[in-house]
RNA sequence: GUGAUUGUAGCUCAGUUGGUUAGAGCGCCAGAUUGUGGCUCUGGAGGUCGCGGGUUCGAGUCCCGUCUUUCACCCCA
């Protein structure tokens, strides 16, 4: 059997674990920094939590878990889908954790911020940047309508690309300016698709666009108030100010332009640059359940034309009433590691981040019986001292364990055969320098101290 | 779901209008060097040419089917 893997997964590699570390790392370390607390949910839920959150498409994207214990007469007799599986994967971390939240409710303190990193799995035909089993990295704010966890998530963004070293867009706009939108070209009820035509403008042009909405039903004369307000681009300011005269019979529009002016205003207290921000009026993302604030964020770095997002986000207003308690309102991001690594490695971004190749810093080599009794509690030693080191299993080669220690990374062998038992020494040897020098066994701690690889850590 | 595309050694790939024992580089193993990695040299192992069928005296090469890879659309992280 030729052994292999499911489309669209992946295999990871110790060198590529190291770097994906580094950016959940990032990432978690930024959201506890801001006050965020982690959960887990079950890989699968019940098909009933899942379907009908994310649209059509996405309910075609599920992956569904056939009901264990069937016989082949039951998948012949079944008149539909739904007899036969009542389980699925889940499609993302938002869902899961509305659903975690209304069974927990009594034991949450509202606000509820919380971070969850974890795979989901989508039905996709996988392509670049699209994989069918992927990490997302969410932070939420649920019970709270303040405009300030915008703000927060905003900030958190521009936090951990900044520390990854990667330039980015970050877009935002508001489901309530979309929604004003179509009530100023009066199509309000149309507004699902309208949105997911606009997204598609600076991929595909106006006139495709057009054609779209037409398809879908939008009158022309529709179309014809829809243009000018679309082909309108500028800065985030004059767009706000644009858009605030053209929606002005729109109490909805109003208040989304509102809501985004009002983020802009506390970013600005606290020296936010701008260059990274951009409000983006036919900024539009599919996913049925925001009400508020959409974000997205798109590679803007010198040498990368990757094209998908590398997060997105948003506020829904009632997630949790499908659940049975409504009313409460949540803001959330998801970072996709897997494409901001992607992005990273193709720009070679982690040549730079000094990142530790092997955990392991000193190799002991095994010469045989009597030399493990003299290393071991050496080796002991070392561990308690918060050094790791390992010590080779078979005493093999010296030749085939010194390779051991190249391809492996680690920075420091010591040697101990019997010139070095009778004198009561060891000798280390400096990979990365090819040197090596005889000490006394008791100051192996002592020594390996001034080396940079063991302050490092 | 639609349209393309790929498949030959562990990896990256070459393989002429169909012709005899299918090659290279890298990696791996062994030796040169019995206690020393990277560099060098020598030798070695490793292939149902994705799978099934067809055409042919003869198929890695041509035809059909199928699976797989990658890419675009849709949608999304």
């Amino acid at each position: 059997m030729k052994p292999a893997i499911p489309k669209g997964t992946r295999d990871f590699a110790p060198y590529e674990m190291v770097k994906r570390n580094f950016i959940i790392n990032t990432i978690t370390n930024t959201y506890r920094h801001y006050g965020y607390r982690q959960i887990e949910t079950p890989a699968m839920e019940n098909l009933s939590t899942l379907e009908g959150k994310y649209g059509e498409e996405g309910d075609k994207l599920l992956f569904r878990i056939l009901n264990s214990g069937l016989k082949p007469e039951d998948l012949k007799k079944s008149d539909s889908i739904n007899a036969i599986t009542e389980k699925g994967l889940r499609y993302d971390l938002t869902v899961p954790f509305a659903r975690y939240v209304v069974m927990h409710q009594n034991e949450i303190t509202f606000p509820f911020k919380r971070y969850q990193v974890q795979p989901v799995w989508r039905a996709d035909r996988p392509q670049k940047g699209r994989y069918r089993e992927f990490i997302q990295c969410d932070a939420d704010v649920i019970g709270s309508n303040s405009l300030l966890n915008e703000v927060e998530m905003v900030m958190m963004i521009k936090d951990v690309f900044q520390k990854l070293g990667l330039g980015v867009t970050i877009k935002i706009n508001n489901r309530k300016v979309l929604a004003g939108i179509c009530e100023a070209i009066g199509v309000p009820d149309k507004m699902m698709n309208i949105t997911i035509a606009i997204d598609k403008l600076d991929k595909t042009g106006w006139h495709k666009v057009k054609e779209e909405l037409l398809s879908k039903g939008i009158s022309p004369s529709a179309i014809l108030k829809l243009e000018p307000i679309l082909q309108f681009q500028s800065d985030s300011i004059s767009a706000l100010s644009f858009l605030k005269n053209q929606l002005s019979a729109s109490e909805t529009g109003l208040k989304g332009i509102h809501e985004i002016q009002s983020v802009f205003d506390s970013l600005s207290a606290v020296n936010f640059h701008f260059q990274t921000i951009q409000f983006d009026h036919t900024l539009a993302r599919g996913l049925n359940y925001y009400t508020g604030a959409i974000f997205e964020v798109k590679v803007n770095h010198p040498g990368s034309n990757f094209s998908g997002s590398l997060l997105g986000g948003g506020r829904y207003d009632d997630l949790t009433g499908i659940f049975g308690l409504p009313h409460v309102s949540g803001v959330g991001i998801s970072f996709g590691i897997d494409r901001i690594y992607d992005v990273m490695d193709e720009l070679k971004l982690f040549e730079s981040i000094n990142l530790q190749a092997s955990s392991t810093q000193v190799l002991f080599v095994n010469f045989g019986e009597e030399e493990v009794k003299y290393i071991l509690p050496v080796l002991q030693q070392l561990r308690a001292a918060s050094i790791n080191a390992e010590l080779y299993p078979d005493a093999v080669k010296l030749k085939k364990q010194i390779s051991y220690a190249d391809s492996n990374k680690i920075p420091f062998v010591v040697i101990a055969g019997t010139n070095e038992i009778t004198n009561n020494q060891l000798t280390i040897k400096l990979m990365d320098q090819g040197k090596q020098e005889t000490i006394s066994s008791g100051k192996l701690i002592e020594r390996l101290k001034t080396e940079n690889i063991v302050k490092q850590k």
